[in-house]
DNA sequence: GATGAATGAGATTTCATTCAT
DNA sequence: GATGAATGAAATCTCATTCAT
């Protein structure tokens, strides 16, 4: 009967976690391209090359728990690509511009990972509140980032947690456009956008 | 009968006129309340104190129509508050201030319109394309005021466009999180904000 | 309130009258052009240029009763057509050509009557006997005809029910071809059937 | 899932096939009793001793898919009794008698999908072209099997097209009036249709 | 482990009808 | 006499979930 899985890793097969990984990222493609609403089991289940819905339902305990599985491998994946290349800077202010162009270059390595992550976000369920608290910490990083770049004399004072849901906010934005506008110079956004939080967070002459 | 009511205004008897506005009013608090994908027509219909969907459906031709409607009418209001003060000031400079700051005192005037307004908008159904247009234009708005400034050099260079779609997303990143924090100090993130575009737009020295 | 009106006639004003004559011209149109389901009250209220379908309730007693009130005014319409075409005519099978002909012929100057009757009794609800019978009156009109030609020696032995039958089903199917294909050449159709009905009747040797 | 069946035929389980042979076989049954308009997804799905509309709803892509279902059903019942007893036979005139005959028996032998099928045909949404089409077919083959008699010498000069139509209208009228009046002793119906159409078809001497 | 089938709740929409004015 | 507004039932369809095999 397998107990259905909740997100929390488990005991699970070798192949059990390629179904899985096969329907996640079938997910994202869904999402991604017709919006959270229209995400149903079926469409999922249909792009990932399945014959029902009962397997997604077999996997996962519940449309949250498939929607939990996204964003860990969205934020996962972003990990992978960022991280990287934020450490390799060694100054808060390139680290910042490093954050800004890497998160914008995600979204043409990866077309549907951020489209799918703002959606399933911008819908949570009441009730999701683990996932509402994990969008937090991503946001908790910003803010230690630019407290640690304000202690160290390299940003001017500002309250740290409003610049950071700024930041959140443009770069999210610059991925909603692109959603609309398919074809759009990503590059010039992510430039722009270094140079705007450079210029709001440098110290003031 | 009454079928079908588009948003383009006609002859409307007053008795329908207020019901309209009623209806659309217990949609804008559902929706701020529950989310897009929960305010169906059942919820709005009680919030309103209706005693049926059909009521809903007789004075809106369906669910497009009645989330065009909300969206006109946040819109207006959103002008009527944000208007004045925006003309008040003259330099582009004061006006941009003054456009962050009146965008986010609406939050404490008028708690539902903007975050109803924003999950409106993020689950804009394909072919709504009139919704998606008239967003667009909020947005060029933007560019244009950006670029007015930079013409009469109160601006630096950059990237007009990139520049509105990040004012746009801070401050919708605001409104978010002031629905995942009704208890928040948005006072202090409109004055952070402020300066941020302010800093990042002003001319370089 | 006008307790609303039944089918039999009742002391109505001149007013009323034309109101109710056109509604039922409305209905006429519209079944004929939509199809009996989709022959809304909502849908023929615009047609008469009602502003409300509340109109047509105050002046029938239901869907029902203006079903009714369309074949008695279809039937009225077949009659003072036919009726003296076939009079004219003195030998049954003169009349029975001249009823053929003229039936069909009807389907030019009205073109919408009898496809809105078919459709009405084609989709007569279970409990409107009465509308039932008045088409089997018209049926045993044709009985009658027969019969009586076949006591004068006009026609052969046949069953005079059945031979009724085939005749209404015949130019019934007529007219309903002739809804699927406007532009269809109605003559020719009128004349065939009045061949097959002479030889099917007739004499034989 | 299994989202949305058409009607051209997919791979199929077994037991699928046997549902959906249960649920045409209900909406027959439905049909033929309470009429077309009538016949909703309720009533067939508690004819059909399912629980819930949704299962037909999983079976079929909608209500015209059903009736497409519910159309192919009909026809192929009505080729298997009947084509056999027309080709068992060798003239034209022989044959056209077997038609008419078998057709009207399937009446005795299948109450209720002459009635059915005259339903669903009298009811055709616009925008089922293909069933329409289908229908057309059916008259088309009539035509065929009277324009090859009359070269064969059979048959006497007459516009075939219109032979067609009135033989179908005349059956299917003993088809209607055997719904109305449902002890009707239905072979005399036969016998004298077949005499109609021999004297109407036969070479004139 | 996996599948197809079944379920039942819930959504939007349409409709005929009634009622207060 | 007439109108606009309101009502509530019913219809089709979709969905996430469960279950037997």
């Amino acid at each position: 009967m397998r107990a259905n899985s909740s997100s929390a890793k488990q005991g699970r097969t070798v192949t059990e976690e390629a179904r899985r990984a096969q329907i996640v990222a079938a997910a994202i493609e869904v999402i991604a391209d017709l919006g959270y609403q229209k995400a149903s089991f079926a469409k999922i289940a249909q792009a990932a090359g399945l014959s029902s819905t009962g397997m997604i339902s077999y996997h996962f305990a519940g449309k949250d728990d498939l929607m939990r599985a996204v964003m860990a491998e969205v934020l996962r994946v972003a990990e992978a690509y960022m991280g990287p290349r934020i450490t390799a800077r060694e100054t808060p202010s390139e680290r910042l511009r490093a954050y800004i162009e890497s998160n914008v270059e995600l979204l043409t390595e990866y077309p549907k990972h951020l489209p799918a992550l703002i959606e399933v976000a911008g819908n949570l369920a009441a009730g999701m509140d683990d996932l509402g608290r994990s969008m937090d910490e991503t946001l908790n990083l910003h803010v230690r980032l630019f407290e640690a770049g304000q202690e160290a004399g390299h940003f001017r004072r500002f309250d740290a947690r409003a610049m950071a849901v700024a930041l959140r906010g443009a770069i999210d934005a610059v991925v909603t456009r692109s959603m609309r506008e398919p074809g759009m110079d990503v590059a010039t956004y992510a430039r722009e956008l270094a140079d705007i939080f450079d210029l709001a967070t440098r110290t003031e002459k």
